[in-house]
DNA sequence: GATGAATGAGTCTTCATTCAT
DNA sequence: TATGAATGAAGACTCATTCAT
């Protein structure tokens, strides 16, 4: 379908030097914080002079909030990916895919995800990856809703809240800060299998 | 006589100046983040001269650090009670007094907690409270050992890693990042319950 | 076509920025020593941001030492010039040039010979102007064993150090220090004979 | 005699106090230049608060004068003891005691010296140890008219004041800056022998 | 008299951002 | 449009000096 109408070639060389700025910062943040990052910098690493940076960003933090909705964009896909494989499995290994894929998923953006976490102005801990978190909320609801029918609205809710963070900093601790001796696939098992027995352990227990 | 014999008034005023400078770097950083912060708002709002401010820490990050460590120091005596006070009751009843005082304390800790979190060079978000979970892993361990004395020692290692997370995270998610609709004693009751469960439910996973 | 080719503006520009930083930092370095000399007193006097100046020189110290360079440069300069045209003149005459143009030298380096001699941390007294020395030190070394073949290599070298330390001193001395009751063209008159009368006079003392 | 009147106990203290501070500051300037040192780094040193320091001391810089002017007695004291010595010997012999003593005593103040010449604010280097050069002058003078009653006034001024530099700096460089290939012992010899020359040397160059 | 905690003006330096070319 | 030289507000930190105890 020929929806994505003529690209002027301007335009396509424009998309290519953002994308060259943010693959830079990504880069760097690689190695280092967002405050220990500077423009100037990464127009040096983009091949870019400064003055092209501030064209196509308007601050500072404008370049790190755009490159964080790139780098949520890629983990959703493939997130909503492995969650559409995971549907044809039986339960735990479907709750294994998909917590394998998010695990890969933030290694592979590991620079942006830490600098996100640590160093942006009021990233609250707790609201880690924020849009991720919403969105597979929606998901993650319905799925639930289906299979334990007779939770309550309230215990849906709760229990969501929890799962999301657990599931969550589960990926991230497995990803990033996991003990050399200490077996990711190994987590990966025994946090599926946690998650699966979540909605029995946790529905009960606030009645 | 009491213990505390011959402190100079110097050396008590002393004292009291450090807890002043403290108390106004955990007060601001109630509203800001470590990069946000800066030395010569610390010493306003301590109502002492920046001078002093480097009379006793010889850095910005000394401050924090210190702070860190009176934090910290706080939280883990306030756990210990509760660990204390645990042991005398009824599992389930124990487990939700002990998560019950952790949120209390992270409660209480926020501003600073979010800072160490957020801020602080290379504090990776994984590694939350690094202190606490420290000291921490050596009490849950001996408990864990001497109620599922089957676990084999890489069980134990994979559980503790996993479940010391998902506490400290849930703790945190349950203190600072609850939305408002969610009711915290009920997501303690159910935090509790899962952990109750989790040596049964993860410790099979791995086989 | 001339070999300058190709010098984008800007180059020349920033050139010329430079150059207006080490002017500036010479002329309040007439009036105060190292240590007196701020930064932002440069930047000022240069007008020129502070931000510029840290642009072109990494540190304050960066700043002395380029301009120690530059002067080095245009003594050593004048003084090769000197040399060459002493080399023409009768002995007693050849030395007197070349005391004069040391002296004219000296005097217009003023400020930033008097900051190294007092203020440079370590500048050793006994090693004014490190490089001109070192640089003379062969040319004269050169000449004196052309002149005195007879002496010893231990002569050559005792003779040669103290030589140099008077003949800078009493350029400094003449160009500095000078009482006004004092005759400019008769101490160096006097300088020159004893320059001359050297290695007869002090060739035989160690002996 | 019993002129040294009745010294109060409390004088004493004083006095020894103000000794302790000088100490302390010329064992400090052995490592390190006027502006790297701090006020309260001597208080330290000399075991008295920094109070103490600025009871006796109205300035960091009195601190220096003062220590200046008993490093400049105690050099004038041995070199006038030398004099004295010298004045018994054969004129060769005695040129070369006398340049003996100061640069011993040159070296004895290392630190002090050192420290006035490259860090003291206009410390300008052709005027080193102006007291010194100042008493010296007279007594050089009067020997230099005993000797050669033909010179005209200004003959003497000028060759006074050429010797004077020339003497010090020699001593200096012989005791502080002397590279360590080149023999103390032959260096005092050559320039002894140059000092007597140079009434006839440079008597005659400016006729 | 002695003490040393406290002061605060002033220093060097960084870096996000602008704008003339 | 792209460039990169220039800007300057703001921050961390030092140290001579004062003064209440």
């Amino acid at each position: 379908m020929p929806s994505s109408q003529r690209i002027h070639p301007r335009q396509k060389r424009a998309q290519e030097t953002i994308e060259r700025i943010l693959d830079a910062t990504a880069q760097l943040l690689d190695n280092t914080g967002y405050h220990e990052l500077s423009t100037n910098q990464i127009a040096e690493r983009a091949n870019v002079s400064i003055g092209t940076v501030y064209r196509y960003f308007s601050d500072k933090s404008d370049i790190i909030t755009a490159l964080q909705a790139r780098s949520e964009d890629d983990i959703m896909h493939r997130l909503v990916d492995g969650l559409a494989a995971a549907s044809t499995m039986e339960t735990a290994a479907g709750a294994r895919h998909v917590l394998t894929t998010l695990v890969d998923a933030v290694e592979r953006h590991r620079g942006v995800i830490t600098a996100i976490i640590n160093d942006l102005p009021m990233g609250i801990q707790s609201n880690v990856l924020p849009t991720i978190e919403q969105q597979l909320y929606h998901i993650v609801r319905l799925a639930l809703m289906r299979s334990y029918p007779k939770l309550s609205a309230q215990d849906v809710e709760e229990i969501l809240y929890l799962a999301m963070g657990i599931g969550l900093n589960a990926a991230l601790r497995i990803a990033i800060g996991r003990p050399s001796h200490l077996d990711r696939e190994s987590l990966i098992d025994r946090t599926a299998a946690l998650a699966g027995a979540m909605p029995m352990v946790a529905g009960e227990a606030a009645s």
